[in-house]
DNA sequence: CGTACGATCTGCT
DNA sequence: GCAGATCGTACGA
């Protein structure tokens, strides 16, 4: 139950960090409404080299200005005029390195999450996209630039670990114009039979 | 300024 | 399975 300090950020390799960040609880508290819900899949963004990246060719403009910042930091961005997608700065300042959060599973606060959501039950609808965990979260582009030691967002590590055959890597999804580099294996996520015993488990 | 488009989701077929 | 929603952002004129 340990919020997740500043160093585990810091490092430079953003693909393992992606990888470690599964099984981590992403939380936030809005207004004293406490939600959470552990990172089932994430996607690692690398830098001014790779043409995924909002950062690709060091391209820096006021929205992704937060990505040349200090790790450990959010980023949160609006896509197709209506997603807002969470994401964690890594890396020191002037490295643009970050993490895109693509799914959890509901944990803490799930009445508030459900309503945010507008659903009436815990489906796989709830947080299963970078999308609806935002929406479930409440969290929104003016989030972007939340420190993650702050009160408002964080990432804790509550002692859940997996083996490393139920975590599979894969290609990124909808970045088919990052050429060679929408072919990476830097997405990430827990096998759908680990997704679903735990959702037996927490849900039953 | 004008325009094209996206690290997606939903509802309808 | 597919098209429509929907608007801030980037970039060129």
């Amino acid at each position: 139950m340990k919020k997740i300090g500043r160093d585990f950020y810091l490092r430079e390799d953003v693909v393992n960090i992606s990888k470690e960040l599964i099984g981590k609880f992403l939380v936030t508290r809005f207004n004293g409404k406490l939600t959470s819900g552990m990172i089932i899949e994430t996607e690692a963004y690398n830098g001014s080299m790779d043409k995924a990246s909002h950062a690709y060719n060091f391209r820096r403009t006021a929205r992704n200005e937060v990505m040349y910042g200090v790790g450990g930091a959010s980023y949160v961005y609006l896509c197709y005029g209506i997603h807002h997608l969470f994401n964690i700065v890594t890396n020191k300042k002037d490295v643009p390195h970050a993490v895109l959060i693509r799914a959890i599973l509901p944990k803490d606060g799930v009445e508030t999450m459900l309503k945010r959501r507008k659903l009436k039950t815990i489906t796989k609808k709830v947080s299963d996209g970078p999308g609806t965990l935002s929406q479930a979260l409440g969290i929104k582009t003016n989030h972007s630039g939340t420190p993650l030691n702050s009160e408002l967002i964080w990432v804790e590590d509550r002692n859940i670990n997996f083996k490393k055959s139920e975590i599979e890597a894969g290609p990124r999804i909808g970045v088919d114009y990052a050429g060679k580099d929408a072919l990476l294996p830097y997405r990430f996520r827990l096998t759908e039979q680990t997704v679903n015993k735990i959702r037996n488990e927490w849900y039953s």
